[in-house]
DNA sequence: GCCGTTACTTGACCTGCATCAAGACCAACC
DNA sequence: GGTTGGTCTTGATGCAGGTCAAGTAACGGC
């Protein structure tokens, strides 16, 4: 069940979500790239984009082998991407904050590959691939913008590879630390306090390693006062130290 | 320089590939998905794809930082994509047979983020991606098989980011032999008898692992009577103990 | 053929992280 | 208040795979 995300006739030609992003005339957060689309192409794209249902903790946005109809752009909140191995646990493949854009798993087999799980309180707009396509059909701009976006999510997913294949504990924690930090920055928020909405079962998930390794590396970054960690509210007392610690460059775009 | 992939006005409907490939009418390898294209969208492609020059074993299809202007896929040989880390280490992010496709990663920032490197000699179509996205706008077909194609990527990087998280040397080293089995297969060589092209260093560092340890696993599958291994020359003996081994399915589409 | 170089193998040893185990903290609920 | 179930932390121990080292095989160049 979706619901119109506003009505377009009196809406203004500003960007509508809950947070500030850099392009002052896109109302898709960080769908929006480099590339901006004229005023033209937005209101086109709101033709067909919807906002999706509010989802609470814990909900699933979408599950694995459902068939796949939309990608999703994270309103807030933040959510979980994960995968079931054939052995049956899970492997958490990403993270999601507000701008960014999930689901694109699903298009090779037009069924997901990965279930999406709201980590909190979150909402999203939904954008119906099908309209998608056709729009950019008429849209080369749109077009690309959107193979940019895959792209994005291939490298990405490369530099977790890197990571998983050549970094030690201590500098896989860093450099997610990093990331979330710059990923905060981009929406304007601050980027030494934030709080990690998701657990310490979901971190080493992701990065490849147990519980109690992360929350090691979390005691030990604290007393090296890189870290100031209480539960999930986390500080960066030192960036230059933790850039040495991830020993990894962090895009910050 | 590029030349022509054929001279279109006295060229038969049929695939002009160096090997054969399930569908029937395609001339681009595996750039042909379930999704068939037809006769008409074959021939605008014609129009478009180049064939690159050959390459020697080491030479390099792109670089990264490249400008990226085309796609590639394999015609004959093989490939490895890598990354260079910040420290200056290497990361081979994937090998590439006849029938794929590669240097999708440049689309996102235009420029490409791995290099791609030659295995032995080999031959590639050149697809420029300007045309290829100009193609794609009038043809909404195309552009589907394309997104499907990113995704499709995007599918086999988190599958890596899964063994590289999850699973022991013996579990990587089976899991990649089965997919290079299977991929032979799809190109109706042998499952069983092939040759590796790339050395005992790029595929530990694909699988996160020491040469040491992928030379001993070797030795140890070899022991088991799971594997025949003489240098690069790899014969599946125990299939069935292979895809135990791996403990992963490995997708024979 | 010989030589130099690089790739591969095997052994002995060591370490970073997993595993096992126990306890602390926290929130929800009766 | 107490209980229950989850998440998080910390310690003790073990092992898979990394590191170091030495030797062998393969391949090119001359």
């Amino acid at each position: 069940m979706t619901i119109p995300l506003r009505d377009t006739t009196t809406a203004p030609r500003r960007c509508t979500h809950d947070y500030q992003v850099s392009c002052s005339n896109c109302r898709l957060g960080t769908i929006c790239l480099p590339l901006a689309l004229e005023a033209d192409a937005i209101d086109q794209l709101d033709e067909i984009i919807q906002r999706g249902r509010p989802l609470q903790k814990g909900d699933h946005l979408y599950r694995e082998s459902d068939d796949f109809k939309s990608v999703f752009a994270v309103r807030s909140g933040s959510f979980k991407a994960y995968r079931t191995t054939d052995d049956g646990r899970e492997q958490v493949t990403g993270f999601y904050f507000p701008g960014e854009v999930m689901g694109m798993d699903g298009i090779a087999k037009n069924s997901h590959a990965c279930s999406a799980k709201a980590l909190e309180t979150a909402a999203v707009c939904e954008i119906p691939f099908n309209s998608l396509s056709d729009l950019s059909v008429k849209m080369p701009t749109l077009q690309r913008h959107f193979f940019q976006l895959m792209s994005r999510e291939i490298t990405e997913d490369q530099q977790l590879i890197t990571l998983l294949s050549k970094n030690t504990a201590e500098e896989r924690i860093a450099a997610l630390m990093l990331s979330i930090s710059s990923r905060n920055a981009r929406r304007k928020l601050s980027a030494t306090n934030f709080r990690l909405p998701m657990s310490r079962i979901d971190i080493g998930n992701y990065l490849g390693l147990t519980v109690e390794t992360v929350s090691r590396v979390f005691s030990r970054l604290q007393k090296l006062e890189v870290l100031q960690v209480s539960n999930k509210e986390i500080e960066i007392l030192d960036l230059k130290a933790l850039q040495d610690v991830a020993n990894v460059i962090i895009e910050t775009e």
